[in-house]
DNA sequence: CGCTTAATTGATCAGGGTCAATCGTGGTGG
DNA sequence: CCACCACGATTGACCCTGATCAATTAAGCG
């Protein structure tokens, strides 16, 4: 698996930074892993991480594989607040209970770090308190983008959107590969399945893109989707 | 003007925590006055605060009257990311420049405060710093929760989710008062203003609410537009 | 090779947008 | 003081995007 360096590739957040959390933190590799709580953690693709409602004493840093996050209305209607790839973090809490579950994509490997214990640090060490704050910031500027892609974006405006910032911070200019399914991906944008599906068909079509099979896109007209989000 | 103790009111975040920024920096009350830059400002309806894209050396609280920070796209649309009444802080940017822009919704009075020395307060100052990362996790939490909102609620629950939300932010139990004219609700909650007017009439025609006028709502079924947003 | 699940495609429907007319209200000037 | 005006809000008629329901195709996987 190729690295992603999604820190040089979202250096300066673009006009239409979509997704989520870009924060990672970089005091948490050096002597940071002092702080870490226990060994590499493996997950297979699915398997929940942490429920809504737990108790946020841990967060997490992804060391390979994607995560998402995600809320659940009482009749099943589910959002998905964010996805999160290699030297990700996420589940950095306020208050001591998660606001929302975190579920495996994919197989992936995460770094458990104890909440209690980073803030402890970050009394210490101010480089650690500026990547805290730093990290929220980044969180709060990429929900913000999220909701106003939900708002008022139309439907190939939103997966247009999505592809991009997908791209973009994995750094992938020609095929793109996508680790999560459709309803992943509709759950991110509020969208269904089908529309989701129909969209992508309507971009081959209109040779936006090419799709070799449904967890890979190539971005063919790349100024094209750019122009829908606009 | 009755003062909204908007603080003890957003103490805990309750589930349906829809809006903004809950967040105020205390430490920016007492010695942190040194911090402000300049004297209260007056802003009158409508006028602009800061523009997307200006430099962001400065930030404010609110002292009076409510503002709305928001996004436009090139054909128009508007996004509102957030309403900020008195006591709230807005506007502390990570990057140099702001990410949206900044209106007075009513006449307001604002406190402007210096991003740098706040900054540079903060490495000196444990508990500020510590009311810094609060701030921007409050904001990315607040974020999130609009972004829910936005992406899986049919137009009846945004309506009701923002009336509750409203009211508690208030601190207004029986009627709420809307500084905020309908198209300001619609841009908040990705609707239009003929559906925001109409969902308000039929929650009036089903009794859940009263409207002596448009700026004024009476809360008579609380617990049933509660149920709308479970 | 068949089974299971994801994805695509089609047909139909409805929630909310658009366009347009009317109502209400507050401000202004005669 | 009141009539008029301007603008926000409401209501109605109609339409369109995206949801829903359903069938088919494709892709893993044992």
């Amino acid at each position: 698996m190729p690295a992603n360096l999604a820190i040089s590739s979202r250096a300066a957040l673009p006009l239409h930074l979509l997704t989520p959390h870009s924060s990672w933190m970089a005091a948490l590799d050096g002597q940071g892993d002092a702080l870490r709580a226990g060994a590499v953690q493996h997950f297979h693709a699915d398997q929940e991480i942490f429920c809504e409602g737990d108790g946020a004493d841990l967060f997490f840093k992804v060391v390979s594989g994607t995560i998402r996050t995600c809320k659940f209305l009482s009749d099943g209607r589910r959002q998905i607040e964010a996805f999160y790839s290699e030297g990700e973090v996420f589940g950095f809490e306020l208050a001591g209970a998660h606001r929302f579950s975190a579920e495996a994509v994919s197989d992936c490997n995460l770094i458990a770090y104890r909440r209690r214990g980073v803030e402890a640090a970050a009394l210490q060490d101010r480089e650690l308190s500026r990547q805290l704050l730093s990290y929220a910031l980044h969180s709060a500027t990429d929900a913000q983008a999220h909701a106003f892609l939900l708002g008022r974006r139309a439907a190939a405006e939103k997966v247009a959107a999505f592809l991009l910032d997908w791209a973009q911070r994995r750094g992938e200019t020609q095929i793109i590969s996508l680790p999560m399914s459709r309803q992943d991906m509709g759950d991110y944008l509020g969208l269904t399945i089908e529309t989701v599906s129909r969209t992508l068909s309507q971009f081959e079509r209109d040779g936006l893109i090419a799709i070799p099979n449904a967890r890979h896109i190539r971005l063919l007209r790349k100024e094209m989707l750019e122009e829908l989000v606009a």
